[in-house]
DNA sequence: TATGAATGAGCTTTCATTCAT
DNA sequence: TATGAATGAAAGCTCATTCAT
């Protein structure tokens, strides 16, 4: 059936699409200042169209959160967590995954609004759902951290769960960070090289 | 003129049950669910009343920002940026630190809620003004960490600037996570010794 | 495109049923006192149905006003300025038009409520805008006044001008007249004749 | 009992200043724009005093008109009715009458607005006391035609009435007029020429 | 499937009026 | 007598959502 084949190829299509105009107009105006019409505007459709793919103004923003952090999380997908053998070679990554995340918060400061500050407090609900995705972040940082204290490069007794969601709580201020910076480039650097200073060596340095 | 002074009293004594009850408010039911309405009934006044206060909703909120911003930061307060002479010193004011301000974020989540959640995306000027306020935030922590420097238990090249942003990014996170704790205590503790010890010693430990 | 044909007509249907319910609505409650509720309520339709024809409450004022004004001016519309050559013919003319006028505030009371009650003080821009209607209905009037000038029935040194804008005041007088007449359809009699005779041959009479 | 009497000539001032500072605001504001606070405010008095001396917001316009009309009315007072006794006298009267009145509207306007505006359609009620109160102005003007016609120098069959109530419509225009005129001084001598001749000797001229 | 006309719940805000002090 | 804090009715307006076409 290449009809039907070709048909929700293109509903899947247009789906992709209003998830990425409604990620413009959520974080040009605020999720609450967006209404549908603006994502309708801004494909050229109708807004009656607009339900027709999603059941209302909370589902999208779910999609759009949804795809916002697995564009943010697509950063560390690039590096195995347990690809690292020791300390230096971890740091290595890390700078790397810190190199690639923050060159995409100066790239695409909406990834950034949209995740830290729209989706945040949208509504109750909402809230409690970006939090989870906080916490998916941190568990996928933590991936990193247990590899370490499995090869021994990193301490045993570390409280992995905690220390990863410190870290996001640092990519979470680099990020908002950056959405004010009068250079944005230059910031980044500033906090890469001092992210992971004080993640490896606190703020006493090495 | 004590009845001018005792009306100017009343006045303030006003402002500040509708600066809690907004708070109270606002945090149940998040910033745009909320109603002047809701406030005013909380407080069992007219909501005309409400406006003979605050010039609209956004006044009332910047207030309420301003309120819970000073009462996060009084836990600052209390420790002088000056005090401390030796790297010992000052862990043990951060510990003590550290240990007031989580609790506080375990026995009033709804600051954090407030804080770090409800004013942070009421509206793109509300943004603004809560980074502001983080940044305020990281400023005073940034008198620590430049006391360290002058006092050479820090290093010199310590990148105090972000360091505190990244610092407070730690204090975010722990908020937040300990919102949705399921025993907030505990996290609380496991939240001040994994905190302050990646901050001193990185994940690496001492 | 017989649909898309079909819409617009529809819509223009519409927006002429919302200008004439709220022409209604005005000159039944007054301006300030009438509200968009009772305009929707008049055509049976939610009042959100309103706002999608109309901006505001001021924009609908001014189409009740122009299309008020349209009406009234139909009347001169039907009597050709540059027909008269004669001060008999241009007097007969304004009988006439005296007298459909005239009649047409006695059939339509609340025409006259609208073009000069409630539209003159609705608002500091909507006074403007009347009297610059009145101004309109005066040189409408004043080209028949420049014809005779120009046919040389009426004397060169007319301040044609002027004498147009007394003349508006005689019908706005005439209207205001006959919307509080006990009989005012005698009282229309009495007025076209006294206002033809103290304007062609002043108070003193021929 | 002296104290009583400065207490009532003390309360009766104190009403002539809040009519007094109605009007100004009504007329800058227009009526349903402005506000009981604005009078106070303007007086620098409490707004509480003013319900102490007027019923109501609808009570100090029912004054303020009342206060404007009598204004306007002392312009004719000064002219006796039955003073004249030819056809040039009376001519010689209207000129001086329309002199003092038309100066007036030029030099305050806001009598004109409030007359002639404001007042007018406040709300229906108000629309009618306005009525009745041009009603009143017609009626002075009537004393002096029917003065011209006893004396004999005016015709028997003039419609008194009706004539005096368009000349009132004349007069309102006049002011209307003024209102938006660019060089009101000059537009004034323009009206005193056209409308005295239009009156006396219709359109045709002498 | 796509549309957009229609809807009304629900919000913020104003302000005339009251009344205790 | 003077005041202004308190009140709440009432209004304009927005926008997510529905549904007939």
């Amino acid at each position: 059936m290449t009809t039907a084949d070709r048909a929700a190829e293109r509903a899947e299509q247009r789906r992709a699409d209003i998830v990425h105009a409604a990620f413009k107009v959520f974080t040009e105006r605020g999720y609450h200042a967006a209404g549908i019409a603006d994502i309708a505007n801004e494909l050229g459709i109708g807004h009656g169209t607009f339900y027709r793919y999603f059941a209302n103004k909370r589902d999208i923003l779910v999609h759009v959160l949804a795809n916002a952090a697995e564009r943010l999380m697509s950063v560390m997908a690039l590096a195995d967590p347990n690809a690292t053998e020791t300390l230096a070679e971890y740091r290595a990554q890390c700078e790397q995954i810190c190199e690639r995340m923050f060159t995409l918060f100066v790239e695409d400061p909406e990834l950034v609004r949209l995740l830290f500050v729209e989706a945040l407090s949208a509504d109750p609900e909402m809230t409690e759902l970006t939090l989870q995705t906080y916490d998916g972040i941190a568990q996928g940082t933590a991936m990193y951290l247990e590899n370490g204290v499995r090869k021994g490069f990193l301490p045993a007794d570390l409280d992995v769960e905690i220390t990863a969601q410190a870290l996001v709580g640092v990519i979470i201020s680099c990020g908002l960070s950056l959405l004010t910076a009068t250079d944005p480039a230059a910031q980044r650097d500033r906090w890469i090289a001092a992210g992971i200073r004080v993640m490896f060596d606190g703020i006493t340095g090495p």
